[in-house]
DNA sequence: AATCCGGGGGT
DNA sequence: ACCCCAGGATT
């Protein structure tokens, strides 16, 4: 065992977090538990991810019974915690797990890469934590405690090969899983971004940057590009009290997800003579009060609500009618909640 | 190597 | 307003 391990793993033992996907002390921790969370906890926050943790679990107890549900009902208990490409994988991922593994999740990381939704990250979190192989785990909060122990002036993502290096000799053999998890308690408390607690991290003496004093400074990041904005025109087509919205297409932004007929997501202004040629259906559009305003990964969006009651035809490509009182029913990505609040 | 893909919370 | 976050897939 390498010092990096004693001193972190003893750190460990005294400050572990209770979390509803961690086993007790010496469990053996279920691979559907932990796969489950570490999908979720992808660019997503712990605080964020227990309730739908803990309502995926009600909901689907055991791989065998994810995989025989349906896309939309993943989709839809999935609604609100974004980035919708891992549901869909999730879905997939589970049908895999059951048809090509007999429901038994691969042990190593590098059969783990290859199915939907787990990358370099996961694979090495899974196979760590479930299964005990001696891998290094390199998740944002790893990439910032090893730039600093190690100095790494190397600008992200060309870093990410060495940080990998470095991971994988400081993890020891013995306890992988702890060692990573404490690894991520360790980014998550004492090693923030901003005004590190040097002086009580197991760490410390080890750290070349916090013997610099130069902590901030790592990891090296790339410049961010600003984001611009773009301006939309959301179509509510009401008949007798329903709406006519969308299922949106498999692929892309929001892909699978339920939302509003609109003009397309451009920063471009779209003219009211040309809401005939985006409108689902032909009406006298008239603009509702108040706009909505939400933020994507690369862009600002703000959305004008226009409605109008017309007949109700059925032929709508990828449309359906919903009661306005059974809206609440169904799960929304959180940029349509904010335009369906503009109805009246 | 760049770009696309959500949303919430901290500061 | 800007930062960050238990990243992966696509191009």
């Amino acid at each position: 065992m390498n010092s990096y391990g004693e001193n972190l793993l003893a750190w460990y033992d005294q400050h572990q977090r209770t979390l509803p996907w961690r086993s007790p002390p010496g469990a053996a921790p279920d691979p559907y538990h932990v796969w489950l969370s570490e999908i979720m906890l992808q660019q997503t926050t712990v605080a964020t991810v227990k309730g739908y943790f803990d309502k995926f679990l009600r909901m689907w107890p055991t791989v065998d019974a994810m995989a025989a549900s349906r896309q939309e009902d993943i989709l839809d208990a999935w609604a609100g915690l974004g980035y919708y490409a891992r549901a869909r994988n999730l879905h997939k991922c589970a049908q895999e797990v059951v048809q090509n593994h007999q429901g038994q999740f691969p042990r190593t990381a590098a059969d783990l890469k290859t199915l939907p939704g787990i990358g370099d990250y996961t694979s090495a979190a899974i196979a760590a934590i479930a299964f005990g192989e001696p891998v290094g785990v390199v998740d944002s909060n790893v990439e910032r405690i090893v730039s600093r122990l190690f100095r790494i002036s190397t600008p992200l993502p060309k870093a990410k090969k060495l940080i990998q290096e470095k991971t994988d000799q400081i993890t020891p053999f013995d306890r992988p899983g702890d060692f990573a998890q404490a690894m991520m308690d360790l980014g998550s408390s004492l090693c923030s971004p901003k005004n590190p607690d040097c002086n009580i991290c197991p760490f410390c003496s080890l750290c070349q940057a916090q013997t610099r004093g130069d902590m901030e400074t790592f990891p090296v990041k790339p410049p961010k590009k600003t984001k611009p904005t773009r301006l939309i025109i959301a179509f509510a087509p009401m008949h007798e009290g329903s709406i006519l919205l969308e299922r949106r297409p498999d692929s892309g932004l929001l892909g699978g997800m339920p939302g509003l007929f609109s003009t397309p997501w451009v920063e471009q202004d779209t003219h009211p003579k040309d809401y005939p040629a985006y409108a689902p259906c032909p009406g006298d559009w008239t603009e509702l009060n108040g706009e909505s305003k939400h933020t994507f990964t690369h862009f600002h969006l703000i959305t004008r609500l226009v409605s109008a009651e017309v007949p109700k035809r059925s032929n709508v490509e990828n449309g359906f009618w919903i009661k306005k009182a059974e809206l609440q029913t169904l799960g929304f990505p959180t940029v349509f909640k904010k335009m369906l609040e503009l109805l009246p």
